[in-house]
DNA sequence: TAAATACCTGACAAAGTTGTCTAAATAGCG
DNA sequence: CGCTATTTAGACAACTTTGTCAGGTATTTA
């Protein structure tokens, strides 16, 4: 029933600890010894005692993922690519919603590393841009990814998964630009969110481009919800100079300005164009669909676990570029702005 | 830096074993010494190393929650609810999304509860329900806790936290004959779903109740999907009789029957009503919101998970009752349904 | 007060793996 | 062919906790 590294040894006819050096990739084991072993390891379908391998090399197999995002279907894809990522490389997730806003959030973090006796962590905003997080998780020296907006790598952030929400958001506020529309509004996320920023500077990039001038009353802040959307639609449609179109930081906030939009009997996309961010599944189910653009959170998720593991694993083959993965979200058309 | 039990045992003037009795809830141990290595242990704030107690034990401390759930809303509530349990236990959750109608599922939840050493599991719809993964689990003798759709607890359903549907859909439609409406159609959920056969047995008795005669052109089969809700609606409103209220089996399908109706500009609720189940945060962010059923899924998955401790942790007090709970989901009733 | 009983505690081995250190095998070189 | 240098393999302790069992300490009863 269980199959322990001694039966393995034993039917390779070498010693325990050899499958051990095997089982770790460690040097020295000579090419037809692994072989040997690695075949024993498959006939006898041997797992290894996780409890036992923790308890003796006190390193552990399980990585953590902190988040707190009132999106669920952007948690559900990250663990999502995160779990394939653990899966393949034999680790488990331990998952950790909890409140970023949280005064002692960094203690908690911390205790979370201890109690899981986890070998790493994975980070997504606003966790990933809360400098005191990383400077503790490099003090107790414990590897972490962050997933972050940004365009160029660079080697202060080479543990990053970057997304260029600047280029995406350019994109957006470009085919809007290309469709006519010149009052274009901007509902923002959360401040503390970098890529609420990123994502207005695309679009105030792409607007400067054409030489529109910025109107102030066309930015509001807001935060990444349905209800900040709601809000902030109701304010700009209160404007004595409305906007034409509408771009909203994400596809929730879009949700929100749309349902908005419905309260105040505006047509869209005849009287109101909205773009959303993300391509969240809703961002098809409102009526009319969101323009939007795609971010592929499975594989950024992946890319970032694999970026992870390879701070985790010693001997894991370095042969994989280190280069930072940089995501651009694509342009994803659909009714919300279609040419009216 | 480390606190290991030797030290919790120094400091009480206690041995080793005493401490490890303290730890597990062990009797025989006299109250004052309990005492005093509680307090040796908050104040060296020792953390038991799982690694250790595991491998000496040869029982673990996390469970599993195995999942094939198109509704990411659902899945983070349940994740919510038990982790709350989880933390307040000690133990971790192990999450597996899987495919339920992968070939061999029975395998790959064996191996999975041998792989991650699983002391026990949460099943939700449709793994609570496939008596194939039941009968395994108790093969192996690994407990495990079901959520599923019913009314009445029996000692058959031991481990199950049940949900009302019945009940819950009978007041919905309830809900619906009370504004008026006779021709009510209903859109099913997945066949193997038993909450989607609950919530049409219960439309049918309100309906039924009131003498009204079925009409089998109103119900229409299919899945958990907005997609589904799309064509449900299509379909019902391309018959010569068409309904005027319709009862989707969950707020996905609803929504999608919302859209279905946009597209045919149908007005809701003036010449359609529509209902959905589950109160999911976008039941409230179309337009106009649904009328559905608030399924309280973080509270539900908290007793889910108090339950299975209560067969996984073999000194704990048994005063709790040990009686199965019952979730009757309450009717909200929103704009989607309003008197016309 | 002594004996019997119940209750409580501790010494030691055990769990399955890895780290360390030493011994053996092999290769390279003269 | 023999010696050294280097690579490879194995013996044994270690990691931290729990299970077993023997022994010790109260408590009760005669």
């Amino acid at each position: 029933m269980k199959v322990t590294i001694n039966d393995v040894a034993h039917h390779a006819g070498v010693s325990i600890k050899t499958v051990s050096r095997v089982m770790n990739n460690e040097p020295s084991v000579r090419k037809d010894t692994v072989d040997k072993v690695q075949a024993a390891i498959a006939e006898l379908q041997y797992q290894p005692n996780a409890a036992a391998r923790n308890l003796a090399s006190s390193r552990s197999f399980s990585i953590g993922y902190i988040y707190d995002n009132p999106n669920a279907y952007y948690v559900i894809d990250m663990q999502r690519g995160l779990l394939d990522a653990c899966r393949k490389h034999g680790y488990e997730l331990i998952i950790h919603p909890t409140n970023a806003k949280s005064p002692d959030i960094v203690q908690e973090v911390l205790e979370l590393v201890r109690q899981s006796r986890l070998a790493g962590l994975v980070l997504t905003p606003p966790f990933s841009e809360m400098p005191h997080i990383a400077s503790a998780l490099e003090t107790i020296g414990v590897p972490f990814v962050r997933i972050i907006s940004g365009s160029t790598p660079s080697p202060k952030l080479s543990n990053c998964v970057l997304i260029d929400d600047f280029t995406a958001a350019f994109k957006i506020t470009n085919h809007l630009l290309e469709l006519g529309h010149t009052d274009i509004a901007f509902l923002c996320g959360d401040e503390e969110h970098s890529s609420s920023g990123e994502r207005l500077a695309g679009y105030q990039a792409a607007l400067a481009k054409r030489g529109i001038a910025a109107n102030a009353k066309f930015i509001v802040p807001g935060s990444y919800s349905f209800e900040s959307g709601v809000q902030g639609a109701k304010k700009l449609m209160e404007l004595s100079k409305k906007p034409t179109a509408i771009f909203a930081c994400n596809d929730e906030i879009a949700a929100g300005a749309l349902f908005s939009a419905r309260l105040m009997h505006i047509a869209i996309p005849q009287q109101l164009a909205i773009a959303g961010f993300e391509n969240s599944p809703f961002s098809r189910q409102t009526w009319p669909p969101l323009t939007t653009a795609h971010q592929p959170n499975v594989t950024i998720a992946q890319q970032a676990a694999e970026l992870l593991f390879r701070h985790t694993k010693p001997n894991a083959s370095k042969t994989l570029s280190d280069k930072q993965p940089v995501f651009i979200p694509e342009l994803l058309v659909r009714e919300s702005t279609a040419i009216n």
